[in-house]
RNA sequence: UGGCCGGUAGUUCAAUUGGCAGAACGCCUGAUUUUGGUUCAGGAGGUCGCAGGUUCGAUCCCUGCCCGGCCAGCCA
């Protein structure tokens, strides 16, 4: 059986594995453990999923178990085969391989059948009350339901009425099927749910086949006892369901052991939303390009921007699974995925911002090979060759004609380091009428080429540079928070209020030549900036997945809080 | 307003029948470094939601209260 999350470190594994441990230690399931990770297809899935998939295929790998995708496809008027199809496309790049790819509506037949059995025991009927009336029946907290008038029709008459919603006799909403339960039950979801209503839409798999389609509480836990799920673990939410979950399938006869729902609590992160109808809000306000957009949360977004599907597992892995409402920094994530990136990215130099700096000793035309390290942490990534010549872009930020205190790089009369390059000795700057900085002079000094003087003599700072002659020109596309607020939408407010208007900005940079070479989706640190990934479609477009840690930025910014 | 679920560093999680409150990320200091990155060493940071009670001893057990989340769709 598994190590890491069931012996390694007794005491230590959550509390979903702790009840599978129990629930194997007296032999409940017969030692089996079976999961399902259950999307309803429309729209596509967030980085708040990702939890989900990795706990649940996560738990099945563990125990030897089984763990299917299965689509909860019950409602057709928001499903449809792209998001089938993105989903599970989305669920393959996380790195996980359902055991099989399963649908709710697979059973609508069983469903129904079950049903009519149902109704024969008395324990369901035909309602004829519109929706607002239902509703206004159920009462509320503190005040009981009222029944409904067809509340004791005989098994006879609600199976023929039952057969004739599914016939087509009535119009769409003039009647549903409720469990017959407590209209008094001190829990809302057992006064009498809808089980079934009539829809006559078009279903992307059964097509038109069906105008009658069963609610979640009636699909969800009989799909997982036909599926012979073992543990079915859902969101906080359906908390308040486990009880009506159970009683379905206590008045079933079930081909299978009876699978328990445990609730776990949701991922949410800060500066985000994780709500897939916020997110479909995003894209179809057009303030986003799309569902994959770079900046999006979702699992085709953060794709799209970089992020390592491994890097996603491990934060998963290490944030854990309670039953606390939480949410995560957004920064942990991003720890996550530097860690990740740091170890497999290839370093290459990029300018962001450039500045033109001329080297005036420089040798007129010359072009020397430089030799430039592809990965400081691994050594098979090897070296290669860049290109360097008289006249160079560096970044803006690296040059200051007025230096503030703690500032390392280049300044009139300080010598810095050109990565892999050489030493220079900044002595002059041209500035436009404004004084903006519009071009560097420096010199260099040939002995120390490769960025070593012979005299042993060091210097404060190293920087990135591109040769101007050979740079390639690119759009680089620098994603800030999505939210300003850390918790959109917290206190009751709108979380579109706080849409970052400043959530992205694109950049013409320049490029080193190896950067013309880059797979689409490839992910590589540009050296004292951070990661980038290459867009998927346009290979002149460069996403940040990521910053690198950043001390300059914090020295700057504890200056100015004080 | 009733019920259910929660409340432990800034954040998220640990703490094996009640026994000196820990980790990760973030932050700070130092070392290393041809990335102000990485790595390494150290540091600051807690009224265990509050108040009572039981006990030699309570984050843990009991009672009351406070705060947060969820539930009154023919969404899932």
């Amino acid at each position: 059986m598994s190590s890491e999350h069931t012996d390694e470190a007794a005491g230590s594994v959550d509390f979903i594995r702790e009840k599978i441990n129990a629930d194997n230690a007296t032999g409940k399931f017969g030692g089996r453990v079976q999961t399902r990770f259950p999307p309803e297809p429309n729209g596509y899935l967030h980085i708040g999923h990702a939890k989900s998939i990795c706990l649940n295929f996560g738990i099945a790998a563990d125990y030897d178990g089984v763990c299917k995708l299965r689509f909860d496809d019950t409602n057709p008027e928001a499903e449809d085969q792209d998001f089938v199809d993105g989903i599970i496309e989305d669920v393959a790049w996380l790195g996980f391989a359902p055991d099989e790819v399963v649908y709710a509506s697979d059973y609508f037949d069983q469903l129904y059948a079950w049903a009519e059995s149902l109704i024969e025991r008395g324990l369901a009927y035909v309602d004829d009350q519109d929706a607002e009336t239902i509703s206004a029946n159920r009462g509320g907290f503190t005040t009981p339901g009222v029944d409904s008038p067809w509340r004791d029709r005989t098994p006879e008459e609600n199976l023929a009425l039952f057969r004739g919603m599914r016939d087509g006799e009535f119009a769409d909403g003039e009647k549903v099927l409720r469990a017959k339960i407590d209209m008094n039950h001190e829990n809302m979801q057992m006064r009498d749910p809808v089980l079934y209503r009539i829809r006559r839409a078009h279903h992307h798999r059964t097509g038109d086949q069906w105008i009658i389609y069963p609610t979640y509480d009636w699909a969800h836990g009989q799909s997982d006892a036909i599926e012979a799920v073992t543990h079915s673990i859902c969101t906080l939410e359906f908390d308040t369901h486990r009880p009506l979950y159970d009683w379905c399938l206590e008045h079933l006869d079930l081909p299978h052991e009876t699978p328990e729902q445990t609730e776990f609590a949701r991922l949410n992160l800060t500066h985000t939303v994780t709500s897939k109808r916020k997110l479909k809000q995003l894209v179809d306000d057009g303030v986003m390009s799309g569902w994959d957009d770079a900046l999006m949360p979702t699992l085709r977004g953060v794709r799209r921007r970089g992020y390592p599907a491994a890097a996603i597992r491990a934060f998963m892995d290490h944030i854990g699974v309670a039953k606390t409402n939480s949410t995560h920094d957004i920064e942990l994530l991003e720890s996550f995925i530097r860690t990740e990136l740091n170890a497999t990215a290839l370093r290459r130099m990029a300018v962001l911002r450039p500045l033109k700096l001329i080297i005036t000793n420089w040798p007129d035309g010359e072009v020397d090979l430089r030799e430039a390290i592809n990965n400081p942490e691994d050594d098979s990534a090897g070296v290669r060759q860049v290109p360097f010549g008289g006249a160079l872009w560096i970044e803006e930020d690296d040059f200051r004609l007025d230096p503030p205190p703690k500032y390392y790089r280049l300044t009139p009369g300080r010598e810095v380091r050109l990565r892999a390059g050489y030493f220079v000795t900044a002595t002059d700057a041209a500035t436009d009428a404004d004084g903006n900085v519009t071009e560097v002079y420096c010199t260099y000094d040939p002995a120390t080429a490769g960025g070593q003087a012979p005299d042993g003599r060091k210097v404060k700072s190293t920087i990135h540079w591109v040769s101007a002659a050979h740079a390639i020109d690119a759009t680089v596309n620098l994603y800030n928070r999505l939210f300003t607020d850390p918790h959109p939408g917290s206190g009751g407010s709108d979380p579109f209020d706080s849409l970052n208007p400043e959530a992205r900005e694109a950049v013409a940079a320049k490029l080193e030549p190896a950067l013309g070479d880059v797979a689409p989706g490839q992910v590589v640190q540009f050296e004292r900036l951070g990661y980038f990934a290459a867009d998927l479609d346009d290979a002149r477009v460069f996403h940040r997945t990521v910053g690198l840690r950043d001390e300059w930025a914090n020295i700057q910014k504890r200056r100015q809080n004080s």
